[in-house]
DNA sequence: TGCCCTTCAGTGACGATGTCACCAAAGGGA
DNA sequence: TCCCTTTGGTGACATCGTCACTGAAGGGCA
């Protein structure tokens, strides 16, 4: 193991005050490991085995209805923890929501027992948990609030923004748009079509050039 | 403190096989509260400062957006643990959420240091505030799809049957399913009108008697 | 008892969103 | 080059959300 790894902790400000020996413990307790994209990190066929800290890559966590219509819950990046898989782990019941790597990963694994102890042992870890459970637990508040109450357009301009690299380029089709809303892909291309009418964004296929970053902002700020 | 209240955890599934010395410090540790109907348990203005167990009465959790429509989250009844607001102890930002007491209620309080040193010190404990998690995130999940997926007359009829006691009448007004549905007033109106044209409902002013609870039943089985 | 006032429910019109059926264009592979 | 799959476009229509307004029900009070 080198010293990249070793050091992986550093990584997560919930853990950089871990006392020594519980660092320890976490390090050797747990394994560094490289997942390829789109491989389905749980998922209601596949109980997850452990807590995953992600090193780099992202993980996009969504539910597929029965008659298949999907949404994006939430997103796990690089510094974050998958922590509701905690709650999994446990299996309440069946999980409708599945993890899937968005890009290559690279994460710590924790298992089961290691990650109990720790939350036994230590204060720090304990709150590092909680805190990451706190995290999720508001995104899914503010999603819920989205769909429920949000208008449309204003959802696509943000989530257009959100998913912008630096080159305001978005890689995407309709199809993935329209799931990552909760919504049909013909309401996508329809609002991609007001958007381009007024010369806000530049459609090709597969991808969306965003031209007016500062008029889809205006958009996405507006509070109904 | 008499008999009833010493045997308090023997009502929680979860906690009936705690370790006995676990089982001294939660009861030392905590106190049975009794809070009045329409008490505001949490929400944006009142951190919560103990986590609440449910001797009796019900919790309604419930999200207002900045435009005032509401939508109900998810309710917690006698038996189960109002676990998400530890998670709001810690506040990892505003919450967003409230929590109304929706009767007269009797719980147990306990403080986050105990909570914490139960956490650490009772693997029955750690279990029973994990599962509670569990739950309460697949509900949140649940409330989503429902949002996202499903038709309106399919959750009404759903949430009829789920509000109706054994007298098979609902003690609601319009405004009230509207909040509890995330929806507008109108739209339950029309809704209740067409249940009423069919003959499954009887309406009048505050409450809403079931005649045709099969027929409910049938549409909110329906999968679309 | 009659009046007032608040709350609750009904309604039409219309815009926004979801669904369905179908078509057309783009691009990759044989 | 030809197919075939993926992607995106479109009209028609149903459902849902919003707005403005009306009227009925019931409680309080003189």
């Amino acid at each position: 193991m080198n010293t990249a790894t070793e050091n992986w902790i550093d990584r997560f400000t919930g853990l950089m005050k871990l006392e020594a020996g519980i660092r320890d413990r976490l390090v050797s307790g747990s394994s560094v490991v490289s997942l390829s994209k789109d491989t389905v990190i749980f998922g209601p066929d596949k109980k997850p085995e452990y807590l995953l800290l992600l090193l780099s890559g992202t993980v996009r966590v969504q539910q597929i209805s029965e008659s298949g219509r999907e949404i994006v819950l939430y997103r796990v990046y690089a510094g974050e923890s998958c922590v509701l898989t905690t709650a999994c782990l446990l299996a309440y019941e069946d999980y409708s929501a599945e993890g899937i790597a968005e890009t290559d990963i690279v994460a710590a694994a924790i298992p089961r027992s290691v990650f109990d102890e720790l939350v036994a042992t230590s204060d720090t870890f304990r709150q590092f948990v909680f805190s990451a459970y706190s995290k999720r637990i508001t995104d899914l508040f503010l999603v819920i609030e989205e769909i429920a109450f949000q208008r449309m357009d204003i959802r696509l301009a943000d989530k257009l923004l959100q998913l912008a690299g630096d080159d305001d380029l978005v890689v995407s089709t309709h199809q993935q748009l329209a799931a990552e809303l909760g919504t049909a892909r013909e309401v996508i291309s329809r609002q991609l079509r007001e958007f381009q009418r007024r010369n806000w964004i530049n459609q090709s296929r597969g991808q969306i050039a965003l031209q007016d970053t500062s008029a889809l902002k205006k958009l996405s700020d507006t509070i109904v």
